[in-house]
RNA sequence: GCGCUCGUAGCUCAGUUGGAUAGAGUGUUUGGCUACGAACCAAAAGGUCAGGGGUUCGAAUCCCUUCGAGCGCACCA
């Protein structure tokens, strides 16, 4: 946070040139360091000269820093602790710290997941709502007011399928695993028959018609699967606020009138067999034909003409802050709606994207049997936590037991950077050592067990230990981690400062007994120290939707 | 074939919009508990930053190229 300081200051002396600050690489060398190389200019000093120089004319009037030192190209900042230690008592009194209200209560559109109705979560589905559940809590946390919305295709064939489905072999109950059996039974058959298909076309046909029937029967068996996914998902605490119906949009006027709008700019093509599709050639389009298509010969609707429909809905909420998480799958397809819209005289969402999920180097898919259920991870870690648990003679109580297992899927999920794919590994997954949600909790859980055996009143803040001055400058720099956040949108720099601080911790944990301390001043400085830091975890964790525990 | 993303220690990953001697965890080797909670800490070893060119004071980072991986490229959603 005091980087713009410095660049302030260093600002003023050498003007019209872009200041850069960074870290030194060594801790003795100073908390900040300003490079010269590019303040070369006409009276071509060498950089050596002027690091010197601006030494010599810098004025830190608020005595930020406790000395500047110049080494070699390279101005050196050294910060005044006894004077910027103050960020424990504003972390103290700010349980917030971090969220700079960056959001003023705006409101914010974010939609995330939206799988296939007829499709059980698996790990690597679940990396959209992981990183799409991330986004709305880092919004919420920095003041927007946050709504997360899910859309459900319960137009597809593979609905119209399922609808079959359960014609021919009825629903033994309304779990998810008997709906998942029918349509396994039901797509199997329809290798072998293909009238079976037709038939779904002929299902599809009905539903846009507006046949109530067979709406119904569309809606009924879609929410049935929507509600299993969504006992999934409250399990791993990601939760929705709005549900949208693909159907909603074909039973009004919605899709007409877009093909309508699209043909008034003139941009609507009809093909050889009588398919809509939009003209995009004035749009760069990474595709063959830069076309995208509408509609089938029939003129039922193909899905993109519904996804617009939608997203434009979206929009007219939202115009402003408006996301949507999306598989890198879907970029070529993401830039067709875009430039749809924007023929139609609408922005698109912003695209937050990432890349697959392998498992030990394979894809995981329904097809190739290659995947981890979220159910069965969820089980397999809830197993080795409680044997955990017992090989240290601890009671382990469902709750503890949900928020581990929740912290352990969020922490490897969201411990990689989004445009790389995740190289799921079972048993690196499921380690509770070292770079672990587990090691996280665990030294929370040491902090509260100080704390709770020693009380303190707040005094001024007294630090005498150089790891002490490390664990500050990184409280400190947490509000601007945010801004990071919010700039990048990349969890992974969440998940690595929360495991960096807590290092910083538990070295200081072995190194300094605070119960043991005399003096007063010292020792409460050191526990408000401790509380600051439980603070920041506690809040940078909750970004990442993972819960604290107060003992294991 | 064309486009996008990626390639860093045995393995899993960071690397501050080009900066100082490339860092963590894990695994391997070693040391530390009659404890502010050892799911921890300390230390050692481990690198041609995929290969090759280029740009400049300086490149893991930018450009070109080769190799390798993932994804996409009109009637799936």
């Amino acid at each position: 946070m005091y980087k713009d300081y410095i660049i302030k200051l260093v600002k003023e002396i050498i003007k019209d040139k872009e200041v850069v600050v960074e870290t030194p690489p060594k801790p003795n060398m100073g908390d900040y360091s300003v490079p010269c190389f590019n303040f070369r200019d006409e009276t071509n000093k060498k950089p050596l000269e002027i690091s010197k120089m601006i030494k010599e004319n810098i004025k830190d009037e608020e005595n930020i820093f406790s000395k500047i030192e110049v080494m070699g190209p390279y101005v050196n900042f050294y910060l005044n602790y006894d004077k910027v230690s103050n960020v424990i008592n504003e972390i103290l009194n700010n349980k917030n710290y971090g969220s700079l209200n960056q959001g003023h209560n705006d409101a914010l559109l974010i939609e995330h997941t939206s799988i296939n109705p007829n499709a059980e979560p698996h790990m690597g589905r679940c990396r959209n709502s992981l990183i799409g559940d991330f986004l709305s809590r880092l919004y919420q946390f920095v003041g927007y007011k946050v709504e997360r919305h899910y859309f459900i295709n319960d137009l597809g064939k593979k609905i119209a399928l399922l609808v079959i489905g359960v014609e021919k072999y009825g629903l033994k109950d309304d779990s998810f695993k008997s709906i998942l059996d029918v349509y396994v039974k039901i797509s199997n058959d329809a290798k072998n028959d293909t009238t079976i298909e037709q038939m779904a076309f002929d299902y599809l046909e009905l539903v846009e018609s507006g046949n109530e029937e067979m709406i119904n029967k569309f809606k009924t068996i879609t929410d049935k699967c929507v509600n299993g996914q969504m006992k999934i998902f409250d399990e791993l605490d990601i939760h929705f606020d709005v549900f949208t119906h693909e159907s909603d949009y074909v039973y009004n006027n919605y899709l007409t009138n877009i093909l309508n709008k699209l043909a008034e700019k003139g941009k609507l093509r009809v093909d050889e067999n009588g398919r809509n599709y939009v003209d995009l050639s004035d749009y760069d389009i990474p595709t063959k034909e830069p076309v995208l298509v509408l509609t089938r010969s029939n003129k039922t609707s193909l899905y993109p003409i519904k996804d617009i429909a939608y997203t434009m809905h979206k929009m007219d909420l939202n115009s402003k802050n408006n996301y949507i998480v999306l598989g890198e799958d879907q970029e070529v397809y993401m830039k067709q709606i875009a430039a749809t819209l924007d023929i139609l005289g609408y922005k698109a969402p912003k695209l937050i994207s990432y890349s697959y999920v392998l498992l030990d180097g394979d894809k995981m898919s329904t097809s190739n049997g290659t995947l981890v259920l979220v159910t069965d991870f969820i089980k397999a870690l809830k197993d080795k936590i409680k044997l955990e648990f017992n090989n240290r003679n601890l009671e382990c109580n469902q709750d503890t037991l949900n928020i581990l297992t929740n912290a352990c899927i969020k922490y490897t999920m969201l411990n990689v950077s989004k445009n790389k794919i995740v190289n799921f590994n079972f048993d690196n997954a499921t380690s509770f050592q070292g770079e672990s949600a587990i090691y996280i909790l665990y030294s929370i859980v040491r902090i509260n067990s100080i704390l709770r055996n020693n009380k303190y009143n707040n005094v001024e803040i007294k630090l005498t230990d150089d790891l002490e001055y490390k664990i500050v400058k990184d409280l400190i720099e947490f509000p601007s981690l945010v801004n990071d956040l919010l700039k990048t949108a990349e969890p992974v720099l969440l998940t690595k400062y929360i495991f960096n601080l807590t290092q910083k911790f538990s070295s200081y944990y072995e190194k300094i007994n605070i119960s043991n301390i005399e003096d007063e001043q010292i020792k409460y400085s050191k526990l408000m120290l401790l509380e600051a830091i439980k603070i920041v975890l506690t809040n940078g964790l909750g970004i990442l939707g993972i819960k604290t525990i107060e003992k294991m």
